[in-house]
DNA sequence: CTGAAAGCGCTTACAG
DNA sequence: CTGAAAGCGCTTACAG
């Protein structure tokens, strides 16, 4: 493979027409539309006195208030079109003693399973005030710095947590803050959450594996560390030995990398690379996800055996882009899990003492041709 | 294809051990961790009172001021830590008149693309103080909207939007703000943006196929309202032209998504089987974006056309997963794009007044297996 | 080195 | 329906 190095260049004109200007150096002499990092621009008071009003009327007419004749409000909002009002966040959320803003602590958004929930997460919230703020945290170092921040004094009206295992000290850091919290992906009994049954998902990998005459299964797992590829992989096993097959723990083969880690691509190929590496050529290969398990099909291609004629795979998560490379999968409502999650945060926030409520989907087999059944059938 | 509809399903206990709890009905009845939407917590005035001293100083200690003995400075401390106590953003923000959150608008996570740019980002930004809040915008209304959003004052110390068409409303509102704003994957010669050179994309992709005996190719777009998408098929006619070969209309699809859609697998998909349907079998395909290529190879492969033997496919992006498709593309930088940008904001928010600087990568080609030429070398 | 005071831009009882 | 005033929790000249 070849890979010709990119660079960055500057000033000259190149194919595309666009002027290339070097960071010293005058090309540009338009006006600078940016002008500094200070807020500036015109307050409530401004528009009051513009309007002929005291601020609180102003402000009434911001917020809504009902107590505000039609004349007034008309003309206060006249004045504030003109000048191109609009209040100042922060003032108002100290004022308020409340933030419109969320955030959710994510492992890292360049792992799609979390892009996409958290497409769901963006698409139920457009159509609320709020704002998300996305924190990323890929070791579980990280997972205490950035909750740290999240839960802020007055940083956030409420945080989703993603993938975490909550004890220890970020136990602790919940239960220190008030800021409500709703654990995506990962579970505590104190807190609400949303997830798929990942043990249930494993069984039924390891079910329909079995019943596509699978003899010798191999399990390609992400970091132990993590909580629901862990289930996962017990929930394969498990289904496994009550169909008196036993996974050998050579045929278990787990990542390295960090917590969080292990749901990529590589790791899946070189778990892969490792167990035929090691002779072993399992019949059936169950991983944690569906990057995995992408990575997995590059080694065997890349060693001439066959999907699925050689080897059958089966992933996790049901990735847009599984359904056009044929893979096998147990699908997470992954847009449904995002939108749910943050409807589960609106209710804490307006019913900070309900019960706890813990949401739990059942994954889905979505049969491709990864697997022989599909060809069988 | 079967797919077993997932459900959403409480008050049992799992096969994964957890007991599900319904939305009314008590059942968790440890204490309540959550309180409420209100801040609550100590203020300086609490650390001032008990450490015996007044607010200014405990401010000045949290702002690593200098002029504080280290014996007050050492008791503030202690019983801040003591107390938990931490600074409330929003006060913070108000009386610095600055804030530490820097916006990025992006058309849609889900697009692996930005989940990388984002990625790179964050990397950077996390040895920094600052937040990042991503705005998602579809649909060119919504750019407006959420950059409204994203503009508002106190809202962000800077943005950065994502390969919009900065013209019309759009360039009026960041005319008329005072935020720092870099452009991401597309261009203004007001502002500081950082792009790759998509023409060039094009032109290499077209030489590339043509050196690898493509006679017909065609182009797989994404929505024509996208600028990258145009001139990365702009560059790629371009440079058939100079060769003597003409894109002819009927191999050139266009998606007819909104108008950041199109960069998805099903137009990729869908513009391959139209172009089948009709009864036209290209030779060499050039899809605007590695995911359109995917959609495209599954077209193929379900009509029983080989990839590279019948057809060549090139793509765009390269995206982690290209590599373990084999598939040939032009490689965006992405991480180190989402770095840049951040160092451009910053740069912008120090230096308010410097001259507007363009950064434009230059794709690399990266040769696969979707292509002939790899197997020839 | 330290404190009193003004100010950041809002919201919201409290009177009227 | 409207205004004066206090307050949200900080920061930062200004004095000392």
């Amino acid at each position: 493979m070849y890979v010709s190095a990119y660079s960055s260049y500057s000033l000259r004109a190149c194919s595309s027409g666009i002027l290339l200007i070097p960071a010293p150096g005058p090309v540009f002499n338009g006006p600078l539309p940016i002008r500094g990092r200070f807020y500036v621009g015109i307050t409530i008071y401004d528009i009051a006195k513009e309007a002929g009003v005291s601020i609180a009327t102003v402000s009434r007419v911001f917020n809504n208030n009902p107590r505000v004749s039609e004349g007034t409000r008309a003309i206060v909002q006249e004045v504030a079109d003109r000048l191109g009002y609009q209040p100042h966040v922060s003032a108002r959320s100290l004022a308020r003693r409340q933030t419109e803003t969320i955030s959710a602590i994510v492992p890292m958004l360049s792992n799609y399973f979390y892009a996409e929930v958290l497409k769901g997460l963006q698409d139920r919230m457009s159509a609320t005030p709020f704002d998300l703020l996305v924190y990323s945290a890929p070791t579980l170092d990280d997972v205490g710095e950035q909750a740290e921040k999240a839960l802020h004094r007055g940083r956030s009206a409420g945080v989703m947590l993603f993938s975490a295992p909550v004890k220890g000290d970020l136990e602790r850091q919940l239960q220190q803050s008030d800021t409500p919290v709703v654990l995506v992906d990962c579970y505590h009994p104190g807190y609400d959450s949303i997830s798929t049954d990942n043990r249930l998902g494993g069984e039924i990998a390891a079910e329909y594996l079995l019943a596509a005459g699978v003899q010798e299964p191999a399990v390609l797992m992400a970091n132990p560390l993590s909580v629901p590829a862990s289930h996962r992989m017990e929930g394969f096993r498990g289904m496994l030995e009550r169909n008196g097959i036993s996974l050998a723990p050579s045929h278990l083969v787990v990542s390295s990398e960090g917590y969080h880690d292990g749901f990529n691509e590589q790791a899946g190929y070189d778990g892969m690379m490792s167990l035929l590496e090691a002779g072993i050529v399992p019949d059936g290969v169950f991983a944690t996800s569906d990057v995995q398990a992408i990575g997995a099909m590059d080694a065997l291609r890349n060693s001439e055996y066959k999907v699925p004629e050689d080897v059958q795979v089966i992933g996790f998560d049901d990735l847009p882009i599984a359904r056009y490379l044929g893979l096998t999968t147990l699908r997470q409502p992954m847009h449904e899990m995002g939108g749910r999650a943050f409807d589960l945060l609106m209710e804490r926030m307006v019913h900070p003492e309900s019960t706890v409520a813990h949401t739990v989907f059942a994954p889905a087999l979505v049969d491709r041709q990864t697997t022989r059944s599909a060809i069988v059938a």
